[in-house]
RNA sequence: GCGGUUAUAGCUCAGUUGGUUAGAGCAUCAGCUUGUGGCGCUGAGGGUCGCCGGUUCGAGCCCGGUUAAUCGCCCCA
């Protein structure tokens, strides 16, 4: 025999857990809906030409391959047999999607004629990774990603932040949105000297909530980078500044980019970045609901690969959760200006952003908001006696959907404690019992469960009764 | 890709310095109660102690390997 076995990283749900992810999804999808957002899926499977190169070398790795059919052995090069990186790519002509956005880049190029710009789509669907997975990260997961295509104001921004902000209020899960604006990193790019030095203090300031500050100088002294402790001292300074806009008065002031012996073209490109950023972060600011749950952090430089302008990102902040909660962000995204570039098709501005939908359910779950959810159903279980009873209790049931009300005929004519057991392990508030002594006079003997009542209720009278006491 | 921890019934876990036939709670099923539940009582079924090997008179327990899960690093939702 064999033992029934997940594969690591994937997860069954459960009809209580499924329920609770498809009421965070209704709420979300809600949102999106009253924004104006259409919603559209794309298939598992993407080309792996289409996926590649999309996501950095590691994102490539983390790419789940889909082995062609036949006999892809065969038709491989003899010479790449033992190299199998070199052979993966004869072998494998899919792959299964990495997130939902380059999906989306694919989409808006494959239909641009059919599609009226600003295009504002949402998608929720699962993506895979094939990463180790640990607390909070999981192989097969899924997205909720709204994007705004073919548009470049702040406006676009504004809306999706304000729609962070309204999603996890109905939620009724405190967060904190943190902002950032590649501008003021790219201002940092004259200081550091070179693009590799930038990529790497960027590498080196995203740890700093895990390994502190002084983490973070020990970090750049270890990878030679002496010169980007003052730099990282300075943005430490900034960002201890208390509000949004004095944080982006300290870079007004500084001009950060004017460095003496950098190049003059480095440094032009650092104040034109700058500047902008500066704009669209003030205007953005000022469009947003006065939250104190907005802030902007100047240390946030996620996934600076592909995006060009504003960055988010979600994380929890709730005084229900433990102390020792920690479980990274449950939501990001940002500004991407050439979204659709790589498939060929230039000059199209994209914003969006996504929800993490397995992390919100666990910070929920943690934070005990599913506690007091009752998985009651307001309706009814008609309970056969025997088999001369079945065509009445299927009568009974289907007046009873008929009138709204939720109601489903046991199984079968199993003893009645079993009925009943089920009827209570189901949470049902009413059950309708039905023998050869209700055959006889019509009618149904309709017990509330919770008060242990019952009495005799006639068809006719049935749908009134049931409603009285569930109060619809 | 790298490191730590764990693995005993469907689930959560006990299991003493290695010593008869491996236990509990929950869950399931049956009975107490021919058509009245939640509680209770009685009973039943359910285990190759992850897998392979070693040490020993004797291994769930000690040792080696292996697989899987889990936590952390990298990266990310």
């Amino acid at each position: 025999m064999q033992k029934p076995s997940l594969p690591s990283g994937t997860r069954d749900f459960a009809p209580q857990v499924l329920k609770r992810r498809q009421a965070i999804m209704r709420v979300l999808e809600q949102v999106f809906l009253s924004h104006g957002f259409d919603p559209i899926e794309t298939p598992a499977l993407e080309n792996l030409k289409t996926l590649q190169g999309k996501y950095g070398d590691e994102g490539d790795q983390l790419l789940f391959r889909i082995l062609n059919s036949g006999d892809f052995m065969g038709k491989a090069p003899e010479e790449l047999r033992s190299d199998s990186k070199a052979l993966s790519s004869h072998i494998s002509d899919r792959g299964l999607r990495y997130d939902l956005t380059v999906p989306l880049a694919r989409f808006v190029v494959m239909n641009r004629g059919q599609l009226t710009f600003p295009f504002k789509r949402y998608q929720m669907q699962p993506v895979w990774r094939a990463d180790r997975p640990q607390k909070g990260r999981y192989r097969e997961f899924w997205q909720c990603d709204i994007d705004i295509v073919g548009a470049d104001s702040v406006l676009c921004e504004a809306e999706l932040v304000e729609m962070y902000l309204e999603s996890f209020a109905k939620l009724g899960l405190g967060v904190q949105v943190r902002i950032n604006h590649r501008g003021l990193l790219d201002a940092l790019l004259p200081a550091l000297g070179s693009k590799s030095a930038w990529n790497e203090f960027m590498i080196s300031i995203d740890k700093a909530d895990k390994i502190g500050r002084d983490g973070v100088s020990q970090d750049l002294i270890n990878r030679e980078m002496g010169h980007a402790v003052p730099v990282w001292e300075w943005l430490c300074e900034a960002q201890d500044l208390d509000s949004f806009e004095a944080k982006l008065e300290a870079f007004e002031d500084r001009k950060i980019y004017e460095v003496e012996d950098a190049n003059a073209q480095s440094v032009e490109q650092g104040k034109t970045a700058c500047e902008k950023a500066i704009h669209d972060l003030k205007l953005l600011k000022s469009l947003l609901p006065d939250q104190a749950s907005v802030v902007l952090d100047l240390t946030l430089a996620r996934g600076l690969s592909y995006y060009t302008g504003a960055v988010f990102e979600v994380s929890a902040d709730d005084a229900r959760l433990p102390a020792d909660f920690r479980l990274g962000s449950i939501g990001g995204g940002g500004r991407y200006d050439n979204l659709t570039g790589a498939f060929g098709l230039a000059d199209v501005p994209g914003v969006g952003v996504s929800f993490g939908l397995d992390r919100i359910y666990d910070t929920m779950e943690a934070a005990g908001l599913f506690a007091e959810d009752s998985q009651a159903i307001a309706g009814v279980l008609l309970c056969p006696m025997d088999e001369e009873s079945f065509a009445l209790a299927t009568q009974a049931s289907r007046d009873l959907r008929a009138a709204g009300i939720p109601s489903e005929v046991y199984t079968s004519a199993a003893k009645l404690k079993k009925q009943l057991d089920y009827a209570n392990n189901r949470g049902y508030a009413l059950v309708g019992i039905i023998g050869d002594q209700e055959r006889a006079e019509q009618c149904i003997m309709l017990k509330n469960l919770q008060t242990g009542q019952q009495e005799k209720i006639g068809m006719q009278q049935l749908i009134a009764q049931v409603k009285g006491v569930l109060g619809v």
